[in-house]
DNA sequence: TCGTTATATTCCAATACAACGATTTAGATG
DNA sequence: CATCTAAATCGTTGTATTGGAATATAACGA
């Protein structure tokens, strides 16, 4: 990475940011990034409905295993959605976004944002014949 | 495909694929996309003092020319920024957002978000002084 | 303890992105 | 016309992101 600063004592502070208030730019970062590939996006409009797991998401947009594994760590380190383990599953549902005012306006706009979008009411349709008990996982 | 549409009027739809409907996911991944870069960040709370030309806002930034245009040229296609030349300058400023309800409400939220954090509030502070009649372009 | 199963992690290839300097473009001015 | 000047574009170079296959981990059940 090539930044080009003064080297100042002000540019060495910034590099270790310690308040509160200095994560909120990098939690924002986050909450945005999260949001920026279609497939993340779509696992958001999904778990509006219901909480899922891994390989009922996996099913519904057609990906590997590993690439929802990986994409719902992304959106979970956003504060975008939580997961509760149970026995061999891991359900993911939307968070409640009290840690983060960014990630809980998003997530109340996605309610009612890209409804009328094809893919996303393909989703919605196919969405309720999913079921992990009838997904073969090779 | 049973439409009575001449073939011209066919490869028309073809190029601007759909209803605008579904262009909702492209329009949505492409602000979060925007907005997923700190200088860009940067770039609209600065928006929000004043309009700006990329030399203002490269010289508060601390970036290069052609890195800020370009940033600019993503806020821009994102419906987030607009341009206005004025002879050898370009005057950025905030757009309305009247063609992009996601883009209006970013822009809506960012007017207070971010304001505690300290990048932002240096800028701000640094922001006053900055004339573009006495940067020097080299 | 030994499979089986759902999820997470690792590895690697392909692509996208951000940064810079150099160059080109477009407008103003001599 | 020639020459500035601000901004845009091009070319290059690292870095980040995305995807799947392969492997590791964790929990259940026999």
């Amino acid at each position: 990475m090539v930044r080009q600063q003064s080297a100042n004592m002000e540019s060495v502070l910034n590099q270790w940011p310690n308040s509160c208030y200095e994560m909120a730019m990098k939690k924002f970062i986050k909450v945005m990034k999260a949001l920026s590939d279609p497939n993340r996006v779509k696992m958001m409009k999904m778990l509006q409905s219901r909480r899922l797991c891994v390989c009922e998401i996996k099913e519904a947009l057609g990906i590997a295993q590993s690439t929802a594994s990986k994409h719902l760590k992304i959106l979970e380190e956003a504060e975008l959605v939580k997961s509760v383990k149970d026995g061999l599953w891991v359900n993911y549902s939307l968070s409640d976004g009290s840690d983060s005012p960014f990630a809980a306006n998003m997530i109340g706009n996605l309610k009612h944002w890209l409804e009328d979008e094809k893919e996303i009411r393909e989703l919605n349709k196919v969405l309720p014949f999913i079921n992990r008990c009838e997904i073969e996982s090779k």
